[in-house]
RNA sequence: GGGGCCGUAGUCUAGUAUGGAAGGAUGCCGGCUUUGGGUGCCGGUGGUCGAGGGUUCAAAUCCCUCCGGCCCCA
């Protein structure tokens, strides 16, 4: 396929744009020829990895006490209007409904771009006692928002397919601190669990959510050395509680508005790691999500097809009954070609069977991560398997950690930290005084844009700007 | 928000300046040959030239509107 052969000559990081568009799509993860901008076709296998994905999240918050519901994708616009940051937040991106093809409507309806309205309006029902608190719930819904930057393949798309958002009410501003921490505490474990890399920044004033107190934000890097959100956690304090009228009764008799928290992740993880863990070949997926862990490749030559064949599928049943997502490509390309194809696919794991290994008694195996071919003894085969992934595991992890903590550089003076990015991109850190308008300010003279900071990090320096003690580093970059 | 480029078979693309028979590669299908890192040969298949309208004897080509994609600047 010419395509695949393309795709093995992109460079990852000096090309990654085009690595990532061609990879996507000759993975069979999307097809982006529906017509209509920023939605996609997700393809069976980049579906598989989508739905592996995210259930491991929906494990992470199920364990963690939350409960699985659905709300309607559709809003009043008087009810999406009740919160006024939360609509001017959001009131550039967001579909209106507003006639049948012959009739118009009465009433106007919104295409959710986020919950918060949609569930609120529920919580003033069911929120009455502080006995029904916390509430803890979550969906995983496709919710929609007319983006006006350039759309990318499942990075930014005007249909979000798989949003999951989480949403939380608290008798206290205490625990809604603690449902931060717990937030927190769910989504690296899950960014633990895809093997990526990350870091937790609190973003700044000008930039919080609509309607939000504050927020948290997950980064990563990508290839072309630029951040991405991976998830953001969301303290909404009482701001939306007050909107929509969410009061409940203390113990004491008396009557206050509920503590709110919310936070999301949606597919553009998978998209993130794919492009992280990927390298020129193509996709390397993390054993736990790759739709297809194991692939056989039989190598058969004239007058030995039989006991070929007959080796492999009594492998394939073996690894098969063991719940491994397993697969033989029987095709009739040629062992290379099917080499190459199914590594751009990013299976983490390659077996080949041929004659002579017939013959031994043993079986090739091949890492993804690594490229590394090992020999194995048949009644060795699963438990070295088992030992693989892990490695697999480890070894992506430290590359994408590795990769993050050579991108974060740090600088004492602007002029310092726009000379570092403009040689290595990245994220560079500048001490800051905490001034929200300072901050604005080292925006617009380093052209970078804040990401965040982190409030427990200690610092022992003057502000890049003005001079004055400084409180934070701020992290600086350019975002998706 | 402002400016520019592009859209031809599943995919990539020539043809557009100067209007006059839609061509190639790849894929796909059939056959033979091969198979431990992208086999080779032979034959075949596949097109509303993004959509709509206009100019013209004649439009992939010129004009207008829209849709989709890409790039640059703020």
């Amino acid at each position: 396929m010419i395509i695949m052969a393309k795709v093995s000559i992109i460079n990852k990081v000096t090309n990654f744009s085009e690595w990532y568009d061609n990879v996507v799509e000759a993975a069979d993860i999307i097809d982006k020829r529906y017509p209509v901008k920023g939605m996609l076709v997700w393809k069976p296998y980049g579906f598989k990895a989508l739905k592996l994905t995210m259930r491991i999240l929906e494990d992470l918050l199920d364990e963690y006490g939350h409960e699985e519901a659905y709300f309607p994708m559709l809003v009043p616009e008087e009810v999406f209007g009740l919160e006024k940051d939360f609509l001017e937040g959001f009131s550039g991106e967001t579909f209106v409904v507003e006639r049948t093809i012959s009739r118009n409507l009465q009433r106007k309806f919104l295409l959710r771009p986020t919950s918060e309205t949609v569930m609120y309006y529920m919580f003033r029902y069911w929120i009455k006692s502080y006995r029904d608190l916390p509430l803890k719930l979550y969906q995983t819904v496709n919710v929609f928002r007319y983006e006006t930057e350039h759309t990318r393949p499942i990075l930014r798309v005007r249909e979000i397919i798989r949003f999951n958002e989480s949403h939380t009410a608290h008798a206290t501003p205490e625990d809604a601190e603690r449902q931060i921490k717990e937030a927190i505490e769910v989504y690296s474990k899950f960014f633990n669990a895809l093997d990526l890399a990350y870091i937790i920044l609190r973003t700044p004033k000008w930039d919080t959510f609509a309607g939000a107190e504050y927020n948290y934000d997950f980064f990563t890097l990508m290839p072309d050395r630029r951040a991405i959100e991976l998830g953001s956690v969301i303290n909404l304090g009482q701001k939306f509680a007050k909107a929509f009228e969410i009061v409940f009764q203390k113990e004491d008799g008396t009557h206050e508005y509920a503590y709110q928290t919310c936070y999301g992740v949606s597919e553009r993880v998978v998209g993130v790691l794919m492009s992280v863990h990927g390298d020129d070949r193509g996709i390397i997926f993390p054993p736990n999500v790759a739709p297809i862990q194991i692939i056989i490749i039989p190598i058969v030559y004239k007058g030995t097809e039989d006991i070929v064949l007959k080796k492999v599928e009594r492998v394939f049943k073996q690894l098969k009954d063991k719940k491994f997502r397993v697969k033989v490509d029987y095709s009739e390309k040629s062992p290379g070609e099917k080499f190459y194809y199914w590594e751009m696919k990013g299976v983490p794991i390659r077996i080949e069977i041929g004659p002579r290994d017939v013959e031994k008694g043993v079986v090739v195996l091949v890492r993804r991560d690594t490229l590394e071919k090992i020999t194995v003894k048949d009644e060795e085969i699963e438990g070295k398997i088992r030992e693989l992934f892990e490695e697999i595991k480890r070894e992506l992890s430290s590359r994408s950690e590795k990769w993050l903590n050579e991108n974060i550089f740090s600088a004492e003076k602007l002029e310092d930290a726009v000379r570092i990015y403009n040689e290595k991109k990245g994220i560079v850190k500048v001490p800051w005084c905490g001034d929200d308008e300072c901050g604005q300010k080292i925006e617009e003279e380093t052209g970078l844009e804040a990401l965040g900071f982190d409030p427990e990090e200690k610092i022992d320096g003057i502000c890049s700007l003005c001079g004055r003690p400084a409180k934070h580093y701020m992290y600086l970059g350019k975002k998706y």
